[in-house]
DNA sequence: GCTCTATTAAACATGGTGTTGATTATTATG
DNA sequence: CATAATAATCAACACCATGTTTAATAGAGC
């Protein structure tokens, strides 16, 4: 009675599927597992950027992935949690990118800027965010799922401009502090947007320098190309 | 045969909603239609707020409003119809301010930023987002359609930017104009958002000072307070 | 090769959808 | 106030997606 009851037991909170892509080894997913999620995934990119996140159906997605529908419900409760645990990989890895800036200040800043170089932690961002490049443009565009910008922005921008705030406004309960941090979290993510959004034209490398630059630069000055 | 055809006729595109609320008098709606659309609108906001824009049906948001479900469908064909004919209302209120803004200049901004005066525009827009604050809370948060917050960053901040920006650069399609835009943008609109969302505690004239000052800070300078 | 388990296929109850027709209630208008 | 117009209600409908369950098949891992 209780035999075929694993087959049945969703992975709580998607802890099984971030092992899918960057698979170090240990407890590996059994292939066809890997395999059938890789195609969900896939179809998941391709019916988002056609149709919008709320225009197709799990019925829809099983028939672009090539799989019977039960699979689907095999691994995932319902369409969102799909969707949710696929974006959860994306913030997981980015908690990677928190703890370098935790280590980043002003001043590292500065010394990059003043011999021309980009900063390697941006570069690695960028090169990063490229990598997930169809994922992140069918997520972040007009028919993506406006709920993972929003994380995006705090999980990456937010502590970015804190971190290399003075250290005397970091944690200032101002108001006007308040505003200037959402202010630059909100204006690079947009950035980032953007640079998705365009298809990812410019280089990691390029991308670190405008992001670098545009952080030094007072908007009512003339901009020197 | 085609008495009745007259109930069944959905509006084009949201055409007669748009008069709902600032009613100029002109082709007046039925009053049991504009009842009928006002408690599906403030059900509409219960509902994103307790449960997001994709958790309940339009059968909850009748039960909410105290309305017959074919009373939702005589008007609207689904639910985001719906939900799209309330944005656009907000989106074209917006258009008002998008003619402010072309007739602003830098030289303008400046000039009320030495006499430490909030411009009107700026006041005038942030009154007008409080008066729609139960909507735009409910649409802008992280329940909320992510849709919208892309419209208004179009329809307000890029524009905003795009005019008080230096005019050789205003049309320049310079990669790093772009981005240059697109991170002015996003910031304002972060901050526009970020106002709704803890509640809209700052007055307008507030609102308008920290608006202009964020727009002549350095991000590398130390904030005077 | 043998065991374990993922995929498939079919069936099912459930619930939301969008539509329709007839009835009742309310509104605008003369 | 009386009347015509029309909006709201109610019940019923076919349709489709959902999420679950079963048994059978196929494939992975050892």
């Amino acid at each position: 009675m209780a035999v075929l009851v694993s087959q049945r037991e969703i992975p709580r909170n998607g802890v099984t599927t971030s092992l899918k892509v960057h698979n170090g080894g240990a407890l590996a997913e059994d292939r066809r597992i890997a395999r059938s999620k890789k195609a969900l995934r896939q179809a998941l990119i391709e019916l988002i950027e056609e149709r919008g996140v709320d225009g197709f159906t799990v019925n829809d997605l099983c028939t672009y992935a090539d799989l019977n529908r039960g699979t689907f419900y095999n691994h995932f409760h319902d369409k969102d949690e799909f969707l949710l645990s696929l974006e959860d990989e994306i913030i997981d890895d980015l908690e990677g990118f928190r703890v370098q800036l935790t280590r980043l200040s002003f001043a590292d800043l500065v010394r990059y800027r003043l011999n021309s170089q980009p900063l390697p932690f941006l570069v690695d961002l960028f090169d990063y965010l490229r990598e997930q490049g169809d994922f992140l443009h069918a997520v972040m565009g007009a028919g993506g799922d406006g709920r993972f910008s929003l994380r995006l922005r705090d999980a990456v921008c937010t502590n970015l401009i804190r971190s290399v705030l003075h250290e005397r406004y970091r944690n200032n309960p101002t108001p006007f502090v308040d505003y200037y941090i959402s202010f630059y979290a909100s204006a690079y993510l947009g950035v980032i947007t953007r640079w998705i959004e365009n298809g990812m034209n410019e280089s990691s490398e390029t991308m670190a320098r405008i992001a670098m630059r545009l952080f030094f630069i007072k908007p009512g000055e003339s901009i020197e190309l």
